[in-house]
DNA sequence: ACCTGAACACCGTTCAAGT
DNA sequence: ACCTGAACACCGTTCAAGT
């Protein structure tokens, strides 16, 4: 059977959700689709560009229509969009800041959430610190929440995940901050 | 040569800081201790003991005495530090951050910062999830700043890093959120 | 206590050759 | 265009045996 990149993509997310980031190999993904290892180099460069590929998918996955109207309100709204996109595949957290982090693709929420901030009437270095915290919030803690949720699922229940509740005040404080710097 | 522990993870340091993360094998080590790579096994139980121990010991190495006292000026004195810390070493985001995300060590900063935030009179929910937010907004920022640094030191200047400047102002507004918190 | 030697079960990537 | 087969240069970890 042939194949495309969009089948190995998809394959990659089958993998990576059933059996985490650690087991997605690519002489793993190959098996898994019954080809030698060297066949994936057709469909992908290499496994970097896969991962980021995989982010990029998870994202569009993810996506819903955004309908707040105010800034903040936008802000909140990309945010929790994010998050969810991220916590609906095992270790998607790690994949997709990994692929921002490298520069990768994932750059959808970055550029919402610079839009938003602009539209505050902020000044642009604000905006882009701005942007840059919501997402180090975002990503610090989706991935904490991520590694406890997986914990709890496998029987080691050490700790509560803080939930929606604790990633709004994460957010809801620095947007308070950056409320205060916004003149009316 | 008969060594202990203590030298295996001196030597990890000091490979870590020259070669990278990524070059910083258990067989890599042994190599550079002229040992065989089972040999490590006798100082330490596995890989991720060992980079639990890296990270301790570059946060040892980047203290420094704390002096402010009033909450906030604290909190950004152990920002700071633990920034600074982490940026001596090649790679030292990475580590201290994977390490403090496991659970493992790496808990110094966490314990600092909750009791500043304690000290500011902010109920305990709020103590926490500032305690969390100032963390990944720590790690975060410096992730990216110090691969910045290394990109630009191998050639590809493609972005001047923030800086000390955006690092503050980062937790400047994550700071005037939790200020306005605190009822006086 | 600390180390060697050998093995087990893996990696990512390249490249000539096939259809 | 898509794939096989074989190879290269690696991983982390275990375990019996040596001193």
């Amino acid at each position: 059977m042939r194949y495309h990149r969009r089948d190995v993509v998809e394959r990659a997310i089958a993998v990576l959700d059933e059996y985490g980031l650690e087991s997605l190999s690519m002489r793993r993904l190959a098996a898994e689709l019954g080809l030698q290892p060297s066949a994936l180099y057709h469909h992908v460069p290499n496994k970097q560009t896969l991962l980021a590929a995989i982010a990029d998918e998870i994202l569009a996955r993810g996506r819903r229509e955004r309908q707040a109207v105010e800034w903040d309100r936008r802000v909140v709204e990309i945010c929790c969009e994010l998050r969810d996109a991220m916590l609906a595949y095992r270790d998607g957290c790690d994949v997709v800041a990994t692929a921002h982090t490298f520069g990768l693709g994932a750059s959808e929420p970055a550029t919402a959430l610079r839009a938003a901030l602009r539209d505050s009437g902020l000044p642009d270095d604000l905006v882009e610190v701005g942007t840059r915290a919501l997402l180090h919030l975002v990503f610090g803690h989706t991935a904490e929440e991520q590694a406890a949720l997986q914990a709890a699922s496998a029987g080691a229940i050490d700790w509560e995940p803080g939930g929606t509740g604790d990633f709004e005040a994460g957010i809801g404080l620095l947007l308070d901050g950056l409320r205060s710097k916004v003149h009316r």
